[in-house]
DNA sequence: TAGTGGTCTAGACCACGCA
DNA sequence: GCGTGGTCTAGACCACTAT
């Protein structure tokens, strides 16, 4: 129980433990944004509960309120924490934190501790249907990676995940991707996507997801669209993601809008 | 006058049509902000055209740098822009705004210019089954407003909007709620949830929906539960709506991870 | 009235990308 | 070297909430 409705003079607020190092080349509001999330999720600070006043603080660690302010300010992106003027800040509703932080798909079996893996279906690299070459806005005779993976939960299929990459990456290798993930691989090579649209469907399974995925009859199939962007706008992967329903949902944390008229 | 294709040999900095009225009671950031993602709406701005730079913003409007960054962190929250460091900020690709900002169901009917409309198939107020007060964790005795909509597009159903509202409101009416959303008529009555979480999946229809939304054999629903907050993180409103996965999509932009590692 | 968050200023130094 | 965005400071005044 976190009552907190309690005294006026004495704060009910809850000290984080907390250190900043100034040495660190992790910026201070980083550091201290990451600090006040882990106390969140590991309980610490608790559903209702005051943090600390921006100004004691700033005081505190001998940072500048701004600084202060933009650590918070991060967390209430992600939706940790709810921001009253005259009142305080408050550690958000369970709910809204207990699962992935960042609006992702959320898989309550990998979220179960078991062991994910995955297997390359294809991997190729040439011209692609029309259809994808236009949904990356690209020349159809563009050669690209064409890349087909099932991604299995304790041996479980759960996911078909299709993707096409407009990358030199010659050098992608089987058993890479059958042990990092796609954008891990990605960062190696020091490509980093600057923004990335995400659409979510569904639709009947085709009968190729009906074996491979082993679903019984008449089951939906999420499907995920991801088309991801360089820096300089230009489309370098798109995605086509079936998941099976029964087990994944997608998660966002919607944050309220100020005034906005 | 600070050019806008003045710098080092020629950037291609694009001078946005913006004011800035310093006594309005809007935020300047706000301001700023609003007329910035417009002109990028309306095309003055296009995909990978450089803002001003921040410095040049501010001088060129007379407030601080600080203001400026606000502003267009507005814009990269809302993934509109980019910003390089060393570089410039330059506008999103387009298939990234080229829909709702806002991270919100995206209805390719509506967005055809057609009219919507909303039959209440039920409004009733009393104990509701055990699950939902689960959803909402609220003692199982709550009485609560129960609310079912048909959400019809150019007279085709398209949705079925079930929400439930642990809220003193005995005075919903039917003719409100056929033509106002119910976000819009909680507004009025000063009611503002803190925080929202969102789930999407799918499944099949069920017979109800089957009949009600005309669907096809064998045809997904697409199913988004949401959970709203108030401000002391009680649960006031929990959602299960029911789109026809022909119909929508949900659309997300995810923004990159900064470093993170 | 006292304390909170919301907005804003006028600087500063830094890391980075590019010509 | 120069301009860019990234971080940070040490204040200020305001609007709001609770008592």
């Amino acid at each position: 129980m976190t009552n907190n409705q309690g005294s006026p003079y004495i704060r009910p607020a809850v000290q984080a433990p907390v250190n900043v190092d100034r040495n660190s080349p992790v910026p201070i509001y980083h550091q201290l944004a990451e600090q006040l999330a882990t106390a969140i999720h590991e309980g610490i600070l608790q559903p209702g509960d005051f943090l600390e006043g921006e100004v004691s603080l700033a005081r505190r660690f001998d940072i500048s309120r701004p600084t202060v302010r933009r650590s918070i300010g991060v967390l209430v992106a992600r939706g940790l924490v709810v921001r009253r003027r005259g009142v305080g800040t408050t550690v958000s509703p369970q709910a809204v934190h207990r699962r992935s932080d960042n609006g992702s798909l959320f898989d309550d079996l990998t979220a179960a501790g078991l062991e994910p893996a995955t297997t390359v279906l294809r991997l190729a690299f040439g011209q692609v249907e029309p259809r994808i070459a236009h949904a990356m806005d690209l020349d159809p005779a563009t050669p690209l990676v064409a890349l087909v993976r099932l991604r299995l939960v304790n041996q479980v299929p759960m996911a078909i995940l299709r993707n096409w990459l407009a990358l030199p990456l010659r050098d992608l290798a089987v058993i890479d991707l059958e042990e990092h993930g796609l954008y891990e691989l990605l960062r190696q090579r020091g490509i980093w996507p600057a923004v990335a649209q995400q659409t979510i469907g569904s639709r009947s399974a085709t009968s190729d997801e009906h074996r491979l995925l082993g679903l019984g009859r008449g089951e939906p199939i999420l499907d995920v669209t991801q088309l991801a962007f360089d820096t300089d706008g230009r489309p370098i992967e798109y995605g086509e993601h079936s998941y099976r329903s029964d087990r994944y949902r997608f998660e966002v944390i919607v944050k309220p809008i100020p005034s906005a008229a």
